[in-house]
DNA sequence: AAATTATTGTTAATTTTTTCACATGCTTTT
DNA sequence: AAAAGCATGTGAAAAAATTAACAATAATTT
């Protein structure tokens, strides 16, 4: 694949291209102009243009994008036209959530195993998978089909987790825990960390005199 | 406060700091020099003395930084240094996991209201609250101290979550829903989306020939 | 007590990202 | 079928963010 530097910022608003494509489709709009889309988006047309442009011409001159064709096209660019199967390691509060929520699923990351190292854990059903000691987690990786991991264990964890993970065989890695991990650099690693949105909104107000 | 402008992206390096030096000190580190943090959180050691200068000067030459220090000079920049009362709108799935997990509490925000327009959601008990009617959380807010909100409700329904915030006089809102809201430009919005994360490392992935 | 070493805070250089401006090319109207 | 209108795609300009370089300063050694 032909990636000059794509910036990550660009990722990040076109996943908020397709959620808000996503909300118009809904509402039955069928064709939409970069400015508009741009406003519903709170950022600058070129910006959206230009975001595009990375991938290929989507757009028709004097009409606009057409809105089905635009979702298809930034997930196929993307690497999000199929589903991915996902392994979750960590089943405590934060991991029960995220096998429990359905969005993922429905967004094509399909969780399809559950592995915590704690015996009193294993065994048990969560949303509909069983929890297995993670050092069957290579065992189940085939037949799974699982490509990227999941870390929600407690920090001091996370590490062993991303071991076993990468390992695996994983391609990929979701981290939840609150601890950076270190990994073949082949393997990229996303860190979630909702509270920085609550340390930005905290900030947002303090400065506000 | 004398905020001049300060890039988005500092405040979130700003809480990597914070998770990785309080990983330290759990360790037992005291002191630490910007290029030893740099390397533990994959950034640059210039990219750390900047961040850092935005607010202050919390180091000493020669030396480094005090561990215990800079993550206490820190949360006072970011007005993290206190704790936040929270209100929570729609108690889906997301919402019920928002309202179990632990770690808000420790980190400084305190969930202290869950709402919910939903008639058979109203009266539940969800970690130990009362799941109560949305149009009640203005009578709450003097009462429990709400600052920020939380919402989680499905698309359709973010909006309207919205406006019960904004009039109830919150200052802040942290959006997990999937959809873009409008509020008063002197209210901040976060916009929480852990999906862009797995779609960040799918096309990492995809894009590895 | 001077010299050396270490590491910050800060200015300058570089790189990256965003925005602007407009030529290009569909579509519709005259 | 030419002209007008509209919105994309893109190269150039502007702005922002990151990195490098170094002067300032604290601690340690000679």
């Amino acid at each position: 694949m032909k990636t000059q530097n794509i910036p990550k910022a660009t990722i990040k608003r076109l996943a908020v291209y397709i959620q808000v494509l996503t909300g118009l489709k809904r509402d039955g709009v069928e064709v939409i102009s970069s400015e508009k889309l741009a406003r519903a988006c709170s950022v600058n047309p070129s910006q959206i243009r230009k975001d595009l442009a990375y991938f290929g011409e989507f757009g028709v001159r004097g009409v606009g994008y057409y809105v089905h064709e635009l979702i298809s096209s930034i997930k196929q660019s993307l690497g999000v036209d199929r589903v991915w199967g996902c392994a979750l390691v960590g089943v405590g509060n934060l991991g029960r959530a995220l096998l429990r929520h359905k969005e993922f699923a429905l967004r094509g990351f399909s969780i399809r195993a559950a592995f915590d190292c704690d015996p009193y854990k294993i065994g048990e059903i969560v949303s509909g998978l069983e929890v297995v000691c993670t050092r069957q987690l290579k065992n189940r990786v085939d037949e799974l089909g699982l490509e990227i991991g999941i870390i929600t264990t407690p920090p001091e964890r996370a590490q062993r987790a991303a071991n076993y993970l990468v390992d695996g065989g994983m391609k990929g890695i979701v981290n939840f825990a609150q601890a950076r991990i270190e990994v073949p650099k082949e393997v990229p690693v996303e860190y979630v960390d909702f509270t920085h949105h609550f340390y930005s909104v905290a900030f947002n107000i303090s400065s506000m005199d």
